[in-house]
DNA sequence: CTGAAAGCGCTTACAG
DNA sequence: CTGAAAGCGCTTACAG
């Protein structure tokens, strides 16, 4: 009972007390914690000095109420087990809280609709949404912005909404990724699809299907990985099951592609890249990696995250402006896993 | 201008409105959202009738300034690089989830003070606190718990803290490790240290040490990898500098055995298991992949976060309750990287 | 620059 | 079961 009571009475060090002591009003005490609050130096001095004693921090929850801004940003994710998404999630986080801001942090199953947090999450009164790995019905886009709370799809697009929408170029990097096996050498060329429903994984693989037939190749033989190491894994293998087994594989992931080198070299005794070359997409940790030195696709994740977060902002205080869509350049990473031509250094 | 005004309009769906829409008090709106709260079957319809119209949500910021409990809880992490704290940080978001709690994340790097953020998220009034692969000061931890905010350390503990901490049991693990190495027939063991001041790696490196020295070995050599794939990497090939080069490596966890397993066999054209054999600990997923196969011991980690939530939350609502402290048994997963000694299937 | 006062959207005794 | 009212801890016009 004494320990309930000290529990309350600790936790109610409130703006009063702080005026109390420092011999000010209230208002005195708010307007020295804002940034804008005209105060003297020698008030806000007292203020500074009253709550010290008193071990005052301001209510955050008591200032979102009133002000109908609560610096808290959702951040939804659905793939954590993809090495990607923790470093995605590692530098948004880092760069709200440089600017201020909190991330709530929301986990979904792959299979699960973002819709149904989405109610949730606006109780607590964000102030906008970064969905990242997911994807969401166009009408719940629309119904977050018409809420007056902006949502922006972090390597996702969703046609039809008005929801701020930040990618890696996939289409235009899979073109360059067929164009690059192409000059390697490579002929037969294939393609691992991630989970099929992505505009990442189609993308890619529209990018890359489109290149290989405009340079007068046959069209990629494909297979589904799912975007894991162990889809990866069993899709390489099934494309050498095949009676014309390709001689490079583009993966839609890094895991994926991962799993193929491991297929390939545990499983079919197969030499990467003198038999079979593979590239990637992602540049996640794993890649450089002393035993794999994965050919892949490098998104601009920094100026990734930066963009998205500024566009977010920036629907956050001006409603009206429109949901920007941008998609930004990969850049090829060139590492051991894809044959060098001959007379190429 | 109309925008703006849209938007705040839309936003202000209160129980006024709700109230208003049903022909019922404001009250009666509260009670019908409140588990607790008492009402009859015909006017929690009508609320529900008219809430589902005007499209209210309860505002959960206010719910919380009143009810003086924010459901949210703060999780602070240090290292999510290491791949074995996303699988952590999915587990206990999602346990959260189905408490109906939330959760706020903080990143801290490695070498900053998580006393630091500690005072920025008392500001948004969290019901308790989870500090994972990250230590705190003990006088910051009883700063927090005196103001009725419990603190729980997962996979840590600060020996003079009242906070709960919840490990595994680092050091009977790390015995075992020692024990099983040498029935394998190692008997010139190494260490590779993490993160020197952690309590995972000293305890870890104390129990295997202890151990090996009651088998009448001499002490393992040792080096340290600071946790990282590349740390692990150079430590293993310092270790072959030696005069003495070891047989069995204890790796402070898998990252570093694995980056140790590259570099014995990409530089120094060891094989493993048959040279050397190598032991890692956390059962990331990585160690299970085709190319590795690492002998590792697993952590109880679905469990460990049960406890701990289970723990912060007995000591959110009962604050008098003394801070639990556990460790539970790790389990050693055996794969490919240790030899079997002849005679054992 | 300063203080008194209203109000953010709820929950919860209180009285019926 | 129900409603009127107080109050959570702030911010922000408003008047000085």
């Amino acid at each position: 009972m004494s320990e309930k009571n000290e529990r309350i009475r600790l936790k109610n060090v409130t703006s009063y007390c702080v005026a109390k002591e420092a011999g000010v009003s209230q208002s005195a005490v708010s307007r020295a914690y804002s940034p804008s609050g005209s105060i003297s130096k020698s008030t806000r001095r007292k203020v500074e000095i009253a709550a010290e004693k008193l071990g005052y921090k301001p209510n955050a929850i008591a200032r979102s109420l009133i002000s109908k801004t609560s610096n808290m940003i959702a951040i939804v994710m659905a793939d954590i087990v993809n090495p990607f998404y923790p470093n995605v999630l590692d530098i948004f986080v880092r760069k709200l809280q440089e600017r201020g801001h909190k991330g709530l942090l929301f986990m979904v199953d792959r299979d699960q609709d973002v819709d149904d947090v989405l109610p949730q999450l606006m109780e607590y009164q964000v102030d906008g949404v970064v969905i990242t790995s997911a994807t969401l019905s166009s009408e719940m886009a629309d119904r977050c912005m018409n809420m007056g709370t902006p949502v922006a799809l972090f390597n996702r697009y969703v046609p039809a909404a008005r929801a701020i929408s930040i990618c890696c170029d996939d289409v235009g990097s899979a073109r360059s990724v067929a164009d690059f096996l192409y000059t390697s050498g490579a002929r037969r060329m294939a393609f691992i699809a991630g989970v099929e429903n992505t505009s990442t994984s189609r993308d890619r693989e529209f990018g890359f299907t489109a290149k290989v037939r405009e340079l007068g190749l046959s069209p990629p033989i494909r297979a589904v990985g799912n975007y894991t190491y162990e889809g990866g894994y069993e899709a390489a293998l099934s494309l050498f099951l095949l009676p014309q087994p390709p001689d490079a594989i583009f993966c839609a992931n890094d895991l994926m592609a991962l799993g193929a080198m491991d297929a390939l070299r545990t499983k079919l005794n197969l030499s990467i890249p003198e038999q079979v070359s593979i590239v990637g997409f992602d540049d996640i940790d794993n890649a450089h990696w002393a035993n794999y030195g994965l050919t892949t696709v490098k998104p601009p994740v920094e100026k990734m995250v930066e963009l998205t977060l500024e566009n977010l902002m920036n629907q956050v205080s001006h409603h009206d402006k429109p949901a920007h869509q941008a998609s930004l350049p990969g850049e090829l990473i060139i590492r051991n896993s894809v044959r060098v031509p001959v007379g190429v250094a």
